[in-house]
RNA sequence: GGCGGCGUAGCCAAGUGGUAAGGCAGUGGACUGCAAAUCCACCAUGCAUCGGUUCAAAUCCGAUCGCCGCCUCCA
């Protein structure tokens, strides 16, 4: 499989470092507000990677933080903690903001079909790891004490700017403005910062009461559960610089070993076409968007273009995904639920429509997880496989669509399509009358009727069909 | 200003040298009492513009125009 990596710019051929065990870690949330659909959009393309790569047969560790301390408002040396602002306006201790946020995070990610991470690490439970790093950089001169902080020296680092392609010197000085006196170089950062009689969030140190800086948790945490060379990171595009950038300095300054291997970024939600954020108030929740789509809705609108482009959030591009899913939806349903435990024997043409599906789907996750691609052969399987099952229907052939379906389309992309049954067989009883009625209605040809029923059940939300063989069905529509 | 990216049909979106995937919408047909679903057919001589390289360019090179991201928190 080929990867892009940011930090070489290139599509490279994806060999973890001690196969087949793969540490994987992405940035997670900062946990101050619901998760929008900038959050959807990462988590959707990371769980793609995680589910790919165990397809693959590899071992996956999957670290993804919680940030719930350190990230501060506006500037990364002055301003507020997220947290602590948060739980003022909602009048609340910082804890409960971080525990309401954290769970609103995973039902919206659940909802979405996105699996846990093996470790949710919080950077509030780790700050001993934390502190033993900056000891580290501090032996080893990469950063300085002064009056109760910790900075990191960008000018020890030689390597600062490799993965964002800036050069020390033309980063301007003074262009991160610093409101905290002592510090040697405008370019460097903090790593614990002195916390003042009015923080919440702080801890005691080597240095005094305080809280450690918003980039040294990735470092710290990924370290902790993986190693000292991570195969993969990933993160949003707009963390390139400094977050990211800073979390090589601080841990290969520590460590004097490559960091991560590979760094994968996604690009950003965009309204149109700005970024979707929080500085423009221009974002969407994803909580507000599930009352109007269905959460597979979302996932297939974020899967239908590349991870590493900008996808422009419209309800017209929701409401095509809605007729896709629609589409993917009624396949599933006319090949069973329950796919056979045992092999079956498809016929001659089905076979090969399967064969093809799955080489052109591989095909395209393979280079560089091109969603877009990998959906079209699915598309093409539905449509090649509702022609031939129009012509010679046969329950083995049935079964093996099913199973590849669910491989590709289920398993690997994440679209559940076996969850929403909605045919007459959920609705009960009182459906099956109904159900019944219509067919008496059109076996004599009481039209009208029936077409007042049709009508009556669309003010619902719900519409009939017939199907071949003068039976009906009512469906959710 | 520095660094990076993008511009493909009505909308969305793949495609990085060999003659334009796929989805949505639309049109015609089959099927249907009518629909729905499904299938078949049609739907970009052209990929921002202009020039260049090549037997061959959406793809490579140059210029121009337009848009976006990062350089301050943001997935």
């Amino acid at each position: 499989m080929k990867l892009y990596n940011s930090l070489t710019r290139q599509k490279e051929e994806f060999e973890p470092l001690s196969p087949p065990f793969v540490g994987v870690y992405v940035c997670g949330p900062t946990v101050y507000s619901h998760s929008h659909l900038g959050h959807g959009k990462s988590y959707v393309s990371f769980d793609v990677l995680i589910r790919y790569l165990r397809h693959l047969e590899y071992n996956v560790r999957y670290i993804q933080n919680i940030t719930d301390v350190g990230h501060l408002t506006d500037n990364a040396d002055a301003g507020e903690d997220k947290i602590e602002k948060q739980a003022r306006l909602e009048k609340m201790e910082p804890m409960q903001i971080s525990e309401k946020y954290t769970k609103s995070y995973f039902d919206d990610m659940d909802a979405l079909g996105i699996l846990r991470p093996d470790v949710s690490p919080r950077a509030s439970g780790h700050i001993p790891e934390q502190i033993e790093l900056i000891k580290v950089l501090i032996e080893k001169g990469h950063a300085y004490e002064v009056n109760g902080y910790v900075y990191f020296s960008v000018s020890s680092f030689p390597g600062y700017g490799k993965l964002s392609g800036r050069k020390l010197d033309e980063l301007v000085a003074g262009a991160r403005v610093s409101i905290d006196q002592g510090k040697r170089d405008p370019k460097d950062f903090a790593l614990w910062k002195k916390a003042g009689d009015d923080h919440i969030l702080k801890w005691n140190s080597p240095w005094g009461w305080g809280y450690p800086g918003w980039h040294l948790e990735c470092s710290a945490m990924s370290m902790r559960y993986i190693g000292e060379t991570l195969d993969i990171h990933g993160g949003g595009l707009e963390n390139i610089f400094p977050h990211h950038e800073s979390e090589i300095a601080q841990s290969e300054g520590a460590t004097g070993k490559q960091f991560a291997r590979f760094w994968l970024h996604n690009n950003m939600v965009t309204v149109d076409g700005q970024k979707m954020g929080k500085s423009l108030g221009n974002f969407t929740l994803l909580r507000d968007i599930f009352e109007k789509y269905h959460p597979m809705v979302v996932r297939l609108y974020i899967l239908r273009s590349h991870y590493r482009s900008p996808l422009d959030f419209s309800d017209m591009g929701l409401d095509s995904a809605k007729s896709g899913l629609g589409r993917l939806l009624a396949f599933r349903l006319r090949l069973g639920h329950k796919p056979s435990e045992d092999t079956v024997v498809p016929s001659a043409v089905i076979t090969a429509l399967i064969e093809s599906a799955r080489a052109a789907f591989h095909e395209s996750m393979n280079d560089d997880l091109n969603t877009p691609a990998a959906l079209a052969s699915i598309f093409e399987l539905v449509r090649a496989g509702n022609s031939a099952l129009d012509n010679n229907d046969t329950p083995q052939d049935r079964v093996a669509l099913a199973a590849v379906l669910d491989e590709l389309a289920g398993e690997i992309l994440g679209l559940d399509l076996t969850g929403s049954d909605s045919s007459s067989a959920d609705i009960g009883e009182l459906c099956e009358v109904l159900v019944e009625t219509r067919g008496v209605l059109r076996k004599n040809k009481l039209f009208k009727a029936a077409d007042h029923m049709r009508e009556k059940l669309e003010t619902i939300g719900y519409t009939a069909r017939d199907l071949p063989g003068g039976k009906s069905e009512i469906i959710k529509k």
